[in-house]
DNA sequence: TATATGATTTAGACTTGTCTAAATTTTTTA
DNA sequence: TAAAAAATTTAGACAAGTCTAAATCATATA
């Protein structure tokens, strides 16, 4: 059984890895965990001697097979419970994550099973990003930005891609949920402004930074 | 903020001290978190230079009241999650007290108090044990067991003092859950076994090793 | 009351993960 | 392509918590 640092170090490196799993680099690690380069040194060395990654002196690490099933499963009880703490109990998209941060280590394979099916099987986690099943697959789905649509485009906010504090709390305000209908009103190219109706409702002009970090699915 | 070694320290002396808050003996907290007499001895000098134990070499520890506060703190939290695990996720009461144990060191006072909410406040734990409320304030519900109550008189299951998996098991066959209705059908002194109605409905009989192990309330 | 026994503490070592400072390697730039 | 800059690694130290073995204290018993 791995320390919830080890998941934290194989999660950052998925992270990391991006969809192309490239190698990432000890500095890019240790800036994601807000430690330091020495530090990362030291323990990549440790993974590898457990097998859980591939690492090179000075060439960078990737995931063996081993370090990304355990880095799914974690992300698979972090989005789950970012899940359970918005639908029961209430919480709002920018407090979970740090909670989550602490469940996500919680270890019994069947708790995990019993929550994801309490929840319904979610497909999403409240960010809108995609819940890897218990076998680490996750079924993902054609995704577009809001800056991507044109005029007169109807859309379905399905996630975020910036999760900080201010975005969300942002999001909040103007009553933008997971599911919030959007349609292109305008479309101001000399700022790459937007402007937006927000289920047939409120009408809003969104800064480019804004749209595209809204990952929609077009409305069919 | 507290590691979860040190949380584990302040609920195990909680525990051994009993309700005369009597000093525990560096042995008896190794017995009860399965380590050596020598790492308990470090460790209560550790917790003592943060005010959270009374302690005097070769005399005993005690908790302080800063000390109490935290134990009482993360007994609510167990305790909580176990409801939680019994009555949403549908986990038998056999299985939950290693999860609850992972869970109660989670740290998120609005965590903990929206949990409570969701369950609706309750008062008492799966095992019928007393869920300390916000400030570490419980309720104690006057008690008795089984092994009490005389021919005819009838009784509701609030609690069990035996939390072995074997004794748990047993009475998840036999069909004894919490709430349970307990009616003695009759009393066998020469061996102080007891006949009893389960839910005005089976009839068993129990040796006096189980009837002293259940807490219950008569029924008025 | 001296001693044997049991409980407790100390000493010293180990593990995990972290850090700073110094050394080394790689990459960039002139 | 050689020097400068940036990235990375090593060396040595530290904190938390644990362990074994040895030393010390407390107490029960004779």
């Amino acid at each position: 059984m791995q320390t919830s640092t080890t998941e934290d170090y194989l999660k950052a490196i998925f992270k990391i890895s991006g969809p192309l799993k490239e190698g990432v680099s000890t500095n890019s690690i240790a800036e994601e965990l807000s430690t330091k380069a020495s530090s990362v040194s030291d323990m990549v060395k440790k993974l590898s001697d457990k097998n859980l990654v591939h690492y090179v002196k000075y060439q960078g690490t990737t995931l063996t097979e081993k370090g990304e099933k355990i880095a799914l499963k974690v992300i698979r009880k972090h989005r789950l419970w970012e899940v359970f703490l918005v639908e029961k109990l209430k919480f709002g998209w920018d407090e979970i994550h740090e909670i989550a941060e602490q469940l996500e280590h919680i270890q019994s394979p069947k708790l995990i099973d019993r929550l994801d099916a309490h929840l319904g099987f979610p497909k999403n986690d409240p960010h809108g990003d995609p819940i890897p099943d218990k076998n680490g697959l996750f079924t993902t789905q054609a995704e577009f930005k809001l800056n991507q649509l044109k005029t007169g485009e109807k859309a379905i906010l399905i996630g975020v891609t910036e999760d900080s504090k201010d975005f969300l709390n942002f999001l909040d305000k103007i009553g933008l949920k997971l599911g919030s209908k959007i349609e292109v009103v305008d479309y101001f190219s000399f700022d790459k402004s937007i402007k937006v109706k927000i289920n047939d409702n409120s009408i809003l002009t969104f800064s480019e930074l804004v749209s595209e970090n809204l990952n929609i699915s077009k409305e069919n």
